[in-house]
DNA sequence: TGATCTCCCTTAACCGATTCCGTAAACATT
DNA sequence: AATGTTTACGGAATCGGTTAAGGGAGATCA
């Protein structure tokens, strides 16, 4: 009866078992899965004993057979649009971080931003039976697809936006956008264009939207508007920020004397072109994005500050809150944001308003020179 | 006898087993295995039945069970030290799309940058029993963790930078900086600085100390060489390109007419941080760095260019030829690097080549003239 | 002293797949 | 017609854990 541990001898068996483990030390496999995992019911003495022949053979629980036995993986999918931009990177960070912490599995899903891969993934294949749980970034779910996550028992909560009916955490992208839009007009900017991203994929974020709208509210409240012809899109990338600028500055007509950017990303892509081409930053254009990107500081350019990593933390700590404790328990949460003043945004033309523009409590509040 | 789907009903068992297929379809389990893997021995009309029932239960296959059955997780691990790094999102980019194209999970264990972490995680928890392979971002592992995995017979494979007794990928960091170096030696630099990345964390890469001997190397072979107080340390982040721009600039004596970056990153950052300083790119000092990071096209940064996505696509079918078929069948290979001629390279002391500075489509096989 | 209660531990029934082996029928070969 | 060969399928062991139920030994209590 070879049927403990031959030494990797056929495929995929290798390791001591939890039945080596038992007749090393004497007791039965229940006395072991007891001790090892720390439950009560067993002596200090044989606990200690068994603790020690495990470590001897180097026993780790077989985590298909355990979520087999529990039902629970101990794996939570994480579902990105994106891994190679910003906020994701980040937010992945977070979210892995905080699961480790607690002796939990990440298992990545990237879209990539194709098409397709979507169905391909969600239609059963992935998170079917493999995870105990699904944090997804930035990305509305079809009522279809939560439908399905709640037949089969998965928590869900998503990070980075709101999306309807599921617990979710993110900033106020509104107000975030408001606020970066009052900057603009304190410094008492008029003609201001808009940078906004609109994502080509089947992603359906409610980000770009909400930014959107809390630029022109804040816009329309104010008593101004914005000619439709400054009105660009882009991808969030830098280089589609460059592209935009080209395309800003291209069309005859007046130019706007500040740029708003739903991502620093494209902002920083619209001052890297802006630079390119001579027009100077902030004199002859102000440009403002949304994110506080690593490179933002670097380059000087202010921005509505946001913290993706501490959204996926408290994201994967919501999840894992619902998975835990009684479900439907956790609701959604908003991130803090913060204006973060540097030196891509001054009055226009250079003609200082005079009018202290103070970022409130514990922000860079450094004003740039040129008022004078 | 509630054996089957209760529907979550006790903790973590949802769903439709094997065993509700087998029945709905009035066929074993044993076929309802062959039908739904697409392996032979069943009969056409069978298999059709058997296929669609599943697909009216909406069963799918529990991989903790067939995890157990086969001794393999269809999941293979990715180990890496950063996810907020250039070349480590972009690596899981395309290790990702590889990995789901064939059917694997990804599950991610990063590092943080945290000492302690990579005990913690590698110490059996991780590793052991979860995961069919192994794959390292930039990592030499301890040879007691090489011998590890092993045992267990995990099959390993490093991206970026070779390390030894390991299969790997990378470019060739040496002849990169080697290139790198010839470009600004070529163009009439002499008194070349060099800003270095370390990493402070116990991660011991061999790519920084790699690209530093090729600089070192084609410096003293073309009869020059450096004063050591030239020569920064950095972390590959923009903050720490800034720093070191700052340590050069703020040391007493003469100036170096060029910097060498083992990164962009950190190429960038000294960039801003020259133009903060007044510092004019590329006539006062000239700029390479090594990657083609998003942003060195957008900054028009010259560069030796890399592409992780690649790496990590090729890396990951490296490792599954090897969990396929013979062990020890796959070797370490090079992944093509270019040098890419941008705007922060020109000739010392800002006499004009009056040669037309173009950056030519993607390419820049543009070669400088001063070759003499 | 015997009944009851704990505490520690074992027995054994699962969890849901895979896979070896056996059987029976269909088909091909002499 | 008898014998191989192939194909389609079922029975049942197995993977390595978890966990409810139960049992024996010693302590506590009446």
């Amino acid at each position: 009866m070879a049927k403990t541990s031959e030494r990797s001898q056929r495929g995929g068996h290798a390791g001591a078992s939890i039945e080596d483990v038992a007749k090393a030390a004497g007791v039965s496999t229940a006395t072991v899965s007891r001790a090892v995992r720390g439950l009560p019911r067993v002596s200090p003495a044989t606990r200690e004993k068994i603790l020690r022949v495990a470590g001897e053979l180097g026993y780790v629980a077989s985590s298909s057979a355990s979520g087999l036995a529990t039902g629970r993986t101990r794996t939570i999918g994480v579902l990105a649009p994106y891994v190679d931009r910003w906020f994701f990177f980040k937010a992945i960070e977070g979210v892995d971080r905080e699961l480790h912490a607690r002796g939990y599995n990440l298992s990545l899903f990237n879209l990539g931003g194709q098409r397709g891969a979507r169905e391909r993934l969600f239609s059963k294949t992935m998170v079917y039976k493999q995870i105990d749980a699904l944090l997804v970034l930035c990305m509305s779910l079809t009522s279809e697809e939560i439908a399905d996550l709640q037949r089969i028992d998965i928590p869900l909560v998503i990070v980075g936006g709101p999306v309807e009916d599921c617990p979710s955490i993110g900033i106020d992208d509104y107000a975030a956008s408001v606020e970066a839009t009052m900057h603009l007009l304190n410094l008492g900017h008029r003609e201001i264009a808009l940078l906004h991203g609109q994502d080509d994929s089947d992603l359906n974020f409610t980000v770009p939207r909400l930014r959107v709208d809390g630029f022109t509210d804040a816009m329309t409240s104010a008593g101004f508007s914005m000619p439709p012809e400054w009105d660009i899109f882009g991808n969030f990338t830098v280089g589609s920020g460059q592209q935009a600028f080209d395309e800003l500055w291209n069309k005859p007509g007046p130019k706007p004397t500040a740029l708003f950017c739903a991502s620093d990303e494209m902002a920083m892509g619209a001052m890297l072109q802006a630079r390119r081409r001579g027009v100077r930053v902030p004199e002859d254009l102000s440009i403002i994005g949304i994110d506080n990107h690593e490179f933002a500081e670097a380059m000087g350019l202010t921005t509505v500050a946001q913290d993706p990593v501490e959204q996926g933390q408290l994201g994967t700590r919501m999840l894992l809150d619902e998975l835990g404790g009684a479900a439907g328990s956790v609701r959604s949460m908003k991130a803090p944001h913060r204006l973060i003043i540097r030196e891509t945004t001054a009055p226009p033309c250079a003609a200082p308003p005079a009018e202290a523009h103070r970022t409130g409590q514990n922000q860079a509040t450094r004003k740039p020179a040129p008022t004078a």
